[in-house]
DNA sequence: GCGACGCGTAAGTATATCCTTACGCGTCAG
DNA sequence: CTGACGCGTAAGGATATACTTACGCGTCGC
């Protein structure tokens, strides 16, 4: 079942995750960023596509080039998502403080 | 098995994301979680073998049955890596913002 | 116009992933 | 001790994923 990916799929595969890091850097064409990668350039157009579609990634186009940068608002629900998923741990294990000693 | 699995593989999938998201929310058996989804108690013991490895997720043996919890190390350590993301984000776009100029 | 460059997409393939059933081990009730 | 329960793991199969090469379209320099 290939459903609408989330950002966290789209942040799954290690070679995606670096394509991304690197636009976290500075702004990237495609030819640009796979030249610094293992993959050849179709693959890396593929991982692009998954990260737009998971809207981490804008795409601008410039002449002949395509720059590439972070989507700030896709990174922002992926904070949001973090966020929640800590502050209710952090509740769980506050009620769970009452009863063990255990503090750190 | 590729290479180790990270916090964002363990949450790529859906079905581990959502017993993820239970265990945030408290402490659970595999055979309580396993009754809450539409997999097999087996595939349940496999999602929770990648969190653990990724070290989301901690389980305590407590009888019969085997208490998972989260890990707050490890959500910490996405967290940072999340927030590591989003300010080099933000420091890219205050320079775009600065040197609006681009050659050409 | 014409060729080169940059990029996206299609088609095909190898591998990884997720789920299932079957089975073995430890724990508790009787 | 014996049987039931909870759980982990092995084995196997269906699907998804990531990569490759081949090709088509738009943009720029000559």
């Amino acid at each position: 079942m290939t459903y609408a990916k989330t950002g966290w799929t789209a942040l799954a595969d290690p070679t995606r995750r670096t394509i991304f890091e690197r636009l976290v850097e500075r702004p990237c064409s495609v030819s640009e960023l796979a030249s610094a990668l293992p993959v050849s350039r179709p693959a890396v157009s593929q991982h692009l596509k998954v990260l737009k579609d998971a809207g981490l990634v804008a795409d601008t186009p410039s002449g002949k080039h395509r720059i590439y940068r972070v989507d700030p608002a896709g990174l922002a629900a992926l904070r949001t998502e973090l966020d929640q998923f800590w502050s209710k741990t952090l509740a769980a294990y506050k009620l769970a403080v009452e009863q063990p000693p255990e503090e750190q």
